[in-house]
DNA sequence: GCCTTTCGCTACGCCTCGTAGCGTAACGCC
DNA sequence: GGCGTTACGCTACGAGGCGTAGCGAAAGGC
């Protein structure tokens, strides 16, 4: 999330950080006139009111720029208690839906995979950035679900479960609207809440 | 998947398929080798040992050469049949795995998906070589479920139910492989295509 | 008030893009 | 076999993005 880590000097003139939010919306703004690939480096700069030199500072290259971009997007996921397990995925599901829609992460967040595949460190900092930071949502759907008795306790759980149901969910939702380009409307949420929770079931039913 | 649909004169000097054929292993090659972002279509025409403005006369854009290069892969996924839907998903889930693995798809099929947001001719194009064509292997599948008396009929069954689970297959697996960038292993599948089949099991249970 | 670091700015070499123009090669048709 | 038509290889070009270097000025810590 943040562009240096840490290890930054206590001396001199310190970074704005003024710069850092300006650059981060313009990228933002750019990503929805312009898409990825036509998306410049220098065109942020003078969106954000910046040199390119300083952009240059922060960021190593276009890719990691956009990550750290889009990243914040995806914390606006929220999953209050809706009172059931079926209530819970279908809102989720449909708040990730509309995420999916807005121009911004759309374009990008299926283009810093591509770029990703050939880019460990990348990699991981989608892997910090997104991936692993919305799990968050899984483990505390299903502590919830537990609680009300819809699952069975963790310790009846095989590991990995969590990840699977992750990438059955995200997956589903970005096939459907990506790739496929179908609406995710209530419909489909309906029918695939219903298919997931019947697999979760059976599951449940014979460890 | 041709690059001239059909509209081309009788006279004058034919096209070379060779050329054409020449042209998509080169891509394929550069994307082996250089990936998605680093491939330039100077590149691929000198690999070729064509000229680059015979790969303009074919292709607009490196996104829809990409495409086409790539989609014929997907044609060799295949359904055997194993003898139960367990086994048929599994395998087909594997096959998908592996095809994912390879660096030339890995790399190409996030990035012109990517680019698809924002190219509505690209993502028709996509739609027609490579979705729509491999949802054959649902559509097969299904039909072979049904025939062992796994799967109710047809009639029973809701409309978009095949998009659906074709959406939630390879959403899932592209998400593990590319995303989660986890292994897609025995265990995993096993595990997958239990929740799957619980699901459809489901279902088919309640209407 | 000095030291350190960042800032904006300009300029640069390098590369890729996509196109234009040329002469030549290969085919269908008569 | 000749003619018309189209594809081909080649060269060259302007446009534009990339990423970096070097400068003087500004903004903090101590």
């Amino acid at each position: 999330m943040c562009s240096a880590p840490i290890p930054r000097s206590r001396t001199g003139r310190p970074r704005s950080a003024r710069a850092d939010a300006a650059i981060l919306e313009a990228t933002r703004a750019a990503l929805v006139e312009l898409g990825w690939s036509k998306l410049t480096m220098g065109d942020v700069a003078g969106r954000a009111g910046v040199a390119k030199t300083t952009l240059y500072r922060r960021w190593a290259s276009k890719n990691e720029l956009v990550v750290d971009a889009v990243a914040v997007l995806f914390d606006e996921l929220e999953l209050p208690d809706r009172g059931s397990l079926t209530a819970d995925i279908e809102g989720v599901v449909r708040q990730f839906a509309a995420l999916l829609e807005r121009p911004e992460t759309k374009t990008a967040l299926m283009a810093v995979i591509a770029e990703s595949t050939r880019d460990e460190p990348l990699r991981e900092r989608i892997r910090v950035s997104i991936v692993e930071r919305q799990k968050r949502l899984v483990l505390e759907g299903r502590r919830r679900a537990q609680a009300r008795g819809e699952l069975p306790t963790t310790s009846g759980t095989a590991p990995g479960t969590d990840d699977l149901i992750f990438d059955v969910i995200a997956g589903a939702v970005v096939h459907r609207a990506l790739v496929s380009a179908e609406p995710v409307d209530a419909e489909w949420v309906r029918r695939f809440t219903a298919l997931l929770l019947g697999g979760l079931a059976a599951a449940a039913a014979q460890p």
